[in-house]
RNA sequence: GCCGGGAUAGGGUAGUGGUUAUCCUGAGGGACUGUGGAUCCCUCGAGCUGGGUUCGAAUCCCGGUCCCGGCCCCA
């Protein structure tokens, strides 16, 4: 019996690690444009670095373990928390802003569906201590252009939590969790009901919410004017929001410590005015609220059709975690993109460079040997295939044919006695004497076209 | 964690409670000891797993594993 792969792993044949390889490689060129430096954190770490960001909740999928030495560890689930836990300990005195990105393996142990496995890999940026609008604008921008790059067509949310948690600071701390909730799942009926039940239908959270686009903003504007003038300093959302308020036995991962979020309107317009600037199509929508406490400012979250039930691939927004792992307060944004369900969508032109093989007959395997390491020094590089079966000439041809190799070498006793060898073009079945030096140039006048 | 559908050579498949389990493709070799993907020949290669029913199970039943889709959740 065969040992089968884990539940939610995948393996990748050469055409497709080649095609992910492609589309990364195109998304990673538009953060260099950007100055987006990347870098590696460990595959595991301290469970502790997750839970403290998350909440206890996601341990129910998280892959930890006990090491050796007793030490608590998990695989990393993400890779926003390990990237500002290496901030926090390596980068602070670096100079500001620090523009990281990332490309990793994350793990969950989640049940697998289309566009969900529990390995997957993220592509992610972060743009740590930039003012707020200017990286917010930036941070959108770029993940627009990264997913531009791959022929991905997508629809982008915008949304400002300074202003929902604002409102939010309007209601009794213990329903605070629940109405974000609602809001982001999309409860309508439940939310209108509930703040009814609370006294808080006159807030306008529910017009808020059901505007989109330019009506959102005007709205927006309105109600931060109102809020502005009654707000009171200690009003702003408390740190302390107690996680039993959180509906019993549910599992979630909106259960981590909470940041103030200040109602900063001028600044929300600003990145709006940005974002026209850099010329992002994109939709204002108060219901990103994206759950997580330690979000601050303007969140995003990016969709895209032909993805089933999974259909966001990119979620970002500006956070302030550094304080939570022990840095100094400073507020960044980043964004992180589910390469795979990009790939399911990706459109990229797939060109295989085909190989050139040497045929030959044994007698001269060892100069076969030497000119193939002659040719493997050429550029632009081209794959050179030696036959390592012992296979016939005719076999050998026969497997150049079906690798779709371009060009055969012939190369046998006759050859070498004459100083030359034979080139043959596999797509015209055509053939020639030449010197190995005319043979290199003319594969790369041939590989140079191509 | 829940619901539904699946699992037969490396890939794609057919079929039946009863001899050597279809077919296509693939891979290796040969006809073709120095020239191609055709053709022909040979070879390799399979009923997920554990139990039950049965004289007999790949087929029927149950559990598990994995896959696909959906729910939940999605840092």
């Amino acid at each position: 019996m065969t040992i089968q792969r884990p539940r939610g792993t995948r393996d990748f044949l050469p055409e497709e690690t080649m095609k992910r390889g492609r589309a990364r490689k195109a998304m990673q060129d538009v953060l260099e444009r950007w100055g987006y430096q990347e870098v590696s954190t460990p595959t595991f770490e301290h469970l502790e670095l997750f839970t403290k960001k998350s909440g206890a909740s996601v341990m129910e999928e998280i892959y930890s373990f006990p090491d050796k030495g007793g030490r608590d560890l998990a695989l990393r689930p993400e890779l926003t928390a390990p990237v500002m836990r290496m901030y926090v300990s390596e980068l602070q005195n670096s100079p500001k802003p620090q523009r990281l990105c990332y490309f990793g393996n994350c793990f969950r142990y989640e049940r697998p569906q289309k566009g969900r496995f529990r390995e997957f890999w993220q592509l992610g940026a972060e743009l740590i201590g930039g003012a707020k609008p200017d990286s917010e604008a930036e941070a959108i921008a770029l993940s627009d252009q990264m997913l531009k790059s791959v022929g991905v067509t997508c629809d982008i949310h915008v949304g400002y939590l300074g202003l929902i948690r604002s409102m939010l600071g309007k209601i009794d701390a213990q329903h605070r969790p629940q109405v974000m909730r609602m809001i982001d799942k999309k409860e309508h009926e439940a939310l209108e009901a509930f703040l009814q039940e609370i006294g808080q239908s006159h807030l306008g959270l529910q017009e808020l919410i059901n505007l989109k686009g330019k009506k959102a903003l005007d709205k927006a504007i309105d109600i931060a004017k109102v809020l502005g003038q009654v707000k009171e300093p200690s009003d702003i959302l408390d740190s302390n929001v107690p996680s039993e308020s959180m509906q019993a036995g549910r599992s979630s991962a909106r259960q981590g410590r909470s940041v103030d979020a200040e109602l900063r309107m001028d600044e929300f317009q600003e990145t709006v005015n940005l974002l026209e600037a850099y010329g992002v199509d994109f939709k204002i929508d108060f219901e990103i609220v994206r759950g997580l406490e330690y979000y601050s400012g303007t969140v995003f979250e990016i969709y895209a059709e032909g993805l089933g039930a999974q259909r966001q691939i990119c979620g970002g927004g500006t956070y302030e975690l550094a304080s939570l792992f022990g840095g100094k307060e400073t507020s960044s944004t980043g964004f992180g993109l589910g390469f795979d369900r990009i790939m399911e969508i990706v459109q990229i032109e797939e060109k295989q460079t085909s190989p050139v093989f040497l045929v030959y007959t044994p007698d001269v395997k060892v100069e076969a040997i030497r000119i193939a390491k002659t040719l493997r020094r050429m550029d632009p590089k081209v794959p050179v295939i030696l036959d390592v079966m012992g296979r016939s000439l005719t076999a050998q041809l026969k497997a150049a044919a079906s690798a779709g190799a371009g060009f055969a070498i012939i190369i046998g006793r006759d050859e070498l006695d004459a100083g030359s060898l034979t080139l043959r073009d596999m797509k015209e079945g055509t053939q020639e004497s030449f010197t190995l030096a005319d043979i290199e140039d003319r594969l790369k006048m041939t590989f140079l076209d191509s």
